[in-house]
DNA sequence: CCCGAAAGTGAAAAGGCATAACATGGCCAA
DNA sequence: TTGGCCATGTTATGCCTTTTCACTTTCGGG
């Protein structure tokens, strides 16, 4: 697998680990390709054996970051059955876990400024960690009363944006730099407040 | 004001103007100093004399941005006064509106990866903006039962990552990409919903 | 009127992206 | 075993951007 010779052996995937380390600590406006080439013990026109360009590199770091954010996703899911509430919560959890644990997955699928709409690839994959979130959220919104709950793909997107909110206002910068509140307790509370207004949860203290 | 001869007369804001344009249209990476240069008639070298260099340019387009938003967001509490709920709903659909009319503004504060504690001023206009929405939220909060309601700045920091969510996810990008709901009625719901939850509002239909 | 400082120019260094022509060596087939 | 194909990497090159430095032009106050 090391870099034997000539060949290099596994370019492709060193280049895009490269890459998720220098996004994850520089930020997309740091990374660039140059440097990741030469992380990878190689020159900068090498890239192009494997990618069209730095946008490509970026592309296949994200991609890479959906399919793993979907796995989680659907593991915490099945973690939470056969509970609809806590599976859905589980799934909540999910996303700021993912943003805490793969910085650099999460900067090259949400701050990068690649579109899903990408490649075909990246919006399949993309649909499928929503497809979870999704799935979680209208098991639990047969326990709420047909009258007032909005269409669980509305539901779904309330939590995604919330969730993303939370970890671009509070979870990233200056830690702390704007709430004395942790980004955990946020979020947990906003859900909170959010499916009591659901009828989802008892209104307790 | 328009540029006669040798000396620009107006310069600073000219670049500034440029930057929005720029910045609104190709994203903060399509976004070059060079060009901003151009589109103002005069050498990248003069960019200098007014600022300290490609990010300090964009950081004062934020600083223009955050001060029209905190404006428009008093406005918008005083429009809704004296009710605290109407005064609520406005800034909060205050966000979404700033969003969308001020494209160049807003991708520079948000999106251009500059952060709000750079320079001094930036921070307290930025605190200016944050403040309006705390106040009103302050004011609704007291209709809340006193046992389930959160503290008003943790109130407002669910607002803001909501209103923050729904604009990444489902404002921007390809059109309704993400979602088949327009952000103003999927924000609309949303915070309705919360509200719900923290029983200012009455659970109707 | 004149002279100093403010504001803009031109040139150049450093570095990034991208392409093209060239080099290497792994692997398959005869 | 050996010859050659072609995937993979390198070197060379062009163009663009950021930033700095020395120089020039103009405005305005004494």
């Amino acid at each position: 697998m090391a870099k034997r010779g000539y060949h290099h052996g596994n370019l492709r995937q060193a280049l895009v680990d490269a890459a998720l380390e220098l996004i994850g600590a520089k930020g997309p406006t740091g990374f660039t390709l140059s440097e990741a080439a030469k992380q990878a013990g190689v020159t900068p026109a090498a890239v192009y054996r494997h990618f069209e360009g730095r946008e490509d590199l970026i592309a296949e770091a994200a991609r890479q970051g959906y399919e793993i954010f979907a796995d989680l996703m659907e593991f915490a899911y099945e973690s939470g059955q056969p509970s609809a509430l806590s599976s859905f919560e589980a799934t909540g959890r999910a996303y700021l876990a993912f943003a805490r644990k793969h910085p650099g997955h999460y900067v090259a699928m949400f701050e990068s400024g690649i579109s899903v709409n990408r490649t075909p690839e990246l919006a399949i994959v993309s649909a499928r960690a929503n497809g979870v979130l999704e799935k979680a959220a209208a098991a639990l919104s047969e326990y709420a009363s047909p009258g007032k709950r909005p269409p669980s793909t509305m539901f779904s997107a309330h939590i995604w944006a919330m969730s993303h909110g939370v970890v671009e206002l509070f979870a990233r910068g200056a830690a702390g730099s704007r709430s004395p509140f942790s980004p955990e307790e946020l979020l947990e509370a906003g859900i909170g407040i959010y499916l009591r207004g659901l009828g989802l949860v008892p209104p307790d203290g």
